[in-house]
DNA sequence: GCCAACGTTGGC
DNA sequence: GCCAACGTTGGC
């Protein structure tokens, strides 16, 4: 699998991933919550988004970022504890991420399990990756970027990491 | 709440 | 397969 080109993994090194989530509705407090800090990365609606999902391996870790909130940013680091596999919210009729088109025997969606691994003690401010010009050609600080699940480059993490708060 | 930037849908 | 209309995302 994983033959695609805009994937951030060697054979040698484990991937990074960015992962958005709309506090109002999944925050990392929430995660720090819930049992064993980890939860399905569910409800991705989005073809890039999931083949993403889908090149994730267990031991890669991940920013939580928080989106359409006062202070967009990154919140933390969560490490991905099981690899890719049908999202059964696809199949709920009453779930918001319900999609008629996705069925049991060839599902569309695919989700992973993370678990949370540190919360940075404030938010990394999006505004502040976006001042960093060791970050200007990350995925997340292109101009309409909309992707929910993205490829975050070695280079790119260790720069995130030094500019976290203390 | 506005709006730019996309992705998806569906008629043709 | 084109493309206009529509819906969604997400910063501001």
């Amino acid at each position: 699998m994983a033959k695609s080109k805009s994937s951030s993994r060697s054979k040698t090194h484990k991937g990074y991933w960015l992962l958005k989530s709309e506090p109002s509705s999944f925050s990392i407090d929430d995660l720090k919550k819930a049992k064993k800090q980890t939860t399905s990365w569910d409800g991705v609606r989005n073809y890039q988004a999931r083949n993403y999902l889908r090149e994730m391996k267990v031991g890669d870790l991940a920013f939580f970022y928080h989106s359409s909130c006062p202070v967009p940013g990154i919140v933390g680091i969560v490490e991905i504890i099981h690899e890719g596999y049908p999202d059964p919210s696809a199949f709920l009729v009453n779930s918001p991420y319900y999609d008629p088109k996705s069925h049991p025997e060839n599902p569309r969606w695919y989700m992973v399990d993370v678990q949370l691994r540190e919360t940075f003690p404030a938010v990394l401010p999006l505004t502040a990756l976006k001042g960093n010009p060791e970050l200007k050609n990350m995925i997340l600080n292109r101009p309409g970027n909309r992707l929910s699940v993205m490829p975050v480059t070695p280079k790119e993490w260790q720069s995130i990491l030094k500019m976290k708060p203390l």
